[in-house]
DNA sequence: TGTTGTGTACCAATTGAATTAGTACAGTTA
DNA sequence: TAACTGTACTAATTCAATTGGTACACAACA
């Protein structure tokens, strides 16, 4: 379900948030369900819980879980949550047009790399 | 000519690379032209010499930029950099475009984005 | 010639973020 | 009670970025 990869320059725990966002945004995991217990998925992933910890601890701030001492952790239902997430990727996406822009890239060239990924 | 940006998330070394590559991009800069020198430039950012010289040893190994002991540094001719630049800018984008994708944002959405981003 | 400005090459030290390691406490479930 | 859950600390480590400092080689110029 989790998978870290050490080549994308992002760091664990940023790997963790985006992987159950993801998870959400694919509907391969639906409000309510349990995610691993903070000790289970760091021993899974050969990290230190604290780290697991910090992860769960960012999506609970942002309402994209929420955690019960002694139960476990589970995806909310909250969808204003799941629009703040959208917002951040409009607003990363916005950024990223405009840094490829000021590199040389013209609107038509953008709109073809965005056209030539495929949707999977 | 050259500004940093402590709210970017770059590091310093990054945004002088990043801002010469833009300079150039945008017409700003043409081949041939002289960077400011090493010592002036750090002393203008109020940042450590070694840092500029990270940048441009950095700038001279993509072959955007040539420097003279002596001399100065000054900004390449030779287009085959710059099309390594473009090729970078493309793979950074398609990268962007997936991790946008994967967050829930459509192929429609960032065709919209990328429309409605002005250019400057 | 000497001086100044240029790039280049080191090295030691510092800073800050990320991560690890370890311990402890509180609540739930069986 | 025992075993699981989340939570909250503190200390130590690692690593990249940056700083501070020194030194050398070359070019331009008075």
């Amino acid at each position: 379900m989790i998978q870290l990869d050490y080549k994308s320059g992002q760091s664990i725990c940023e790997q963790v948030v985006n992987r159950f966002i993801q998870l959400k945004a694919l509907g391969l995991m639906k409000g309510g369900d349990q995610l691993p217990s903070v000790r289970a998925l760091a021993s899974q992933l050969s990290v230190n819980p604290n780290t697991v910890q910090k992860a769960y601890a960012i999506l609970e701030n942002a309402g994209i879980i929420y955690s019960v001492k002694g139960k476990g952790s589970f995806l909310s239902d909250d969808e204003r949550a799941h629009d703040a997430v959208r917002q951040k990727a409009e607003t990363d996406f916005t950024a990223a047009v405009r840094t490829a822009k000021s590199l040389g890239l013209s609107q038509e060239d953008l709109v073809t790399l965005v056209l030539k990924e495929e949707t999977t």
